[in-house]
DNA sequence: TTGTATGCGTTATCAG
DNA sequence: CTGATAACGCATACAA
């Protein structure tokens, strides 16, 4: 493999010039640069990245870790990061936590021993109590619920009001018994906690009493937790006339599972969502849903995580305060409450 | 930030006994042990990966290059890969190349400068024509179906054999009017013309007609197109009894284009997909598939990959052969070819 | 068992 | 505008 030092030696001329040339500096004679790129080019030459990072201090690459890629909520999410990084010339490398506490904080506290200039870190196994545990000295960009006044940059989703208004919908379209599909319990502010809350602020907006018979707790938020549990809420003689699920996968297998057991959807009962994965759509009846404004989010974690890596060079601006970032929201009404909104 | 110097001198050892501590060398003895690692414990060491990477000439991490990781498919596929990477104590990074045939050039003769050990490249943009550019140093492993012999290992699935066993379960039951829905039409040999190939072969065999006007070829293979073409297909009048869709994907639009057209699955038409991605068995009505073994077949991808790795080492071993795997692959009956296989 | 010296390939500094 | 020198942090011969 061709060094620096080899093409210099082939043109003729100092290594440092062909560095010069390599990173677009202005001041070489545009002679010496041809010669230059030509040597370049007769010896295939490749920068060795792990060289110059090594003199830069810098990789070019952040870590996203988050529970798994092979869910179409994180596949989404991975694929808008990945997107975003590249408008920052970063690349992205996944790291799969499998939603537990021990890998988040591995991931956090390594950081893969500076392999990355920074990282996201999809919060879902961490909690408050771990915040302590965010006090690293590189760049760190939370996306998630279950950590709140951290010493990091976080991004987050409006989860109760945006539950609030799903649920809220449902009641305009008639619901009065209306089940919330959530994980498990934990002591931790979670997805499931905040989206259970804005659930029950909506109830009581409108005057409905919480019947604990209606609140269905998952062990996970998988496909066929939420078919076998809408299985089982109508096999076993639940009375409900809507369901809130806290994430369109659960709400997918909902609609699997309430097919199964012969429940109309949405005449005899109303499904919503949360998320508004791109199969949400096109599922036969398509399912309302919440848009929380996904590539707004990538964004803007990428944007937070690209000016602290700034922050850290030797002239990088201030260190500025710590940002906490909601994304907005939106009612996506379809078919399986009632709406018209198959695909196109 | 700690170096091992700034370590070995806390420690009151040399920068060598340091190093021989983190890479768990025998000849250390545990007094000194202990001191080091105390050293470091207090001085909140971590290695430089850029250093080690630079001194070692390799970074421990693969490059994966899939056409995007949001979609069903190809994230269960690098959910696949990164788990058996992990096995290998190989980090995995994602490049999303758009299904360009540019992007996958670049991805493979850069292979970003040497950033990665090796590349796992799924070529769907790329054709044979391109398989002199495979002709790189540095150890790739192809997945997928568009070149073939060429100077690397591959990993493929039985398109053809699969494509005709799905056709043929239509024809079992029944089905004598089978539309097949495929991408567009390159002189390659590609996903789609290879199961289109499997579907004529399983027509032939059954004494079936082909007529063209059942042969339906996307513009791209996703949930839209495939929902839009199968309403048109209604709406235009075209007699049909079966679909063969090359992706699930497909077939998932699909079932949504049957339900807008107010055709019942699999009543009228029964639908068979490819790929076994995980949403198939939860929609209404669940989709009959193939599944290739996407695990044995990220299984195998990384084994290939690091066994090349491996023999660029100094003390490596010979270089084998080409290897080409092909995975097997299973006809999964579910409802929408009358089988009875929902979830759970 | 431990230490010394050297170089991996690049780029920042500063001198010419 | 170009070049000499040094240093980034680590790991490996080799010496002690």
């Amino acid at each position: 493999m061709a060094t620096i030092q080899d093409v210099a030696k082939a043109a003729g001329v100092s290594a440092m010039t062909v560095s010069n040339v390599i990173n677009n500096h202005p001041n070489v004679r545009s002679a010496t640069r041809e010669k230059v790129l030509e040597a370049m080019a007769r010896l295939d030459y490749r920068v060795n990245v792990a060289a110059r990072n090594l003199r830069k201090g810098r990789t070019g690459t952040v870590g996203l870790a988050v529970p798994e890629v092979n869910s179409s909520y994180y596949g989404q999410l991975a694929a808008a990061i990945i997107a975003a990084a590249e408008r920052h010339d970063l690349r992205v490398c996944i790291e799969q936590t499998g939603a537990s506490r021990e890998n988040e904080l591995d991931a956090l506290s390594l950081s893969r021993n500076r392999l990355y200039d920074g990282l996201i870190l999809s919060t879902v196994g961490m909690g408050q109590a771990d915040v302590e545990r965010l006090k690293v000295d590189y760049p760190v960009v939370i996306l998630g619920e279950r950590i709140f006044g951290g010493p990091v940059d976080h991004v987050a989703m409006p989860n109760v009001d945006a539950s609030q208004a799903a649920t809220h919908h449902l009641i305009e379209r008639g619901c009065r018994r209306i089940a919330v599909l959530r994980g498990p319990v934990t002591d931790e502010v979670d997805v499931s906690s905040l989206r259970h809350t804005g659930y029950r602020q909506a109830l009581r907006a409108a005057g409905l009493p919480e019947d604990p018979d209606l609140v269905q707790t998952l062990h996970a938020l998988t496909l066929r937790a939420g078919a076998e549990r809408a299985r089982g809420m109508v096999e076993s003689g639940l009375d409900f006339d809507g369901v809130f699920c806290v994430t369109d996968t659960v709400a997918m297998g909902v609609l699997r599972g309430l097919a199964d057991a012969g429940v109309r959807v949405p005449r005899q009962v109303k499904v919503i969502g949360f998320d508004n994965i791109e199969e949400s759509e096109f599922l036969v009846p398509s399912l309302s849903t919440i848009d929380p404004d996904h590539d707004m989010m990538a964004q803007r974690a990428v944007d937070l995580l690209a000016r602290r890596i700034e922050q850290t060079d030797p002239g990088g601006s201030e260190s500025t305060e710590r940002e906490e970032f909601v994304s907005d929201f939106s009612v996506v009404v379809r078919e399986s409450t009632g709406g018209t909104g198959g695909p196109g």
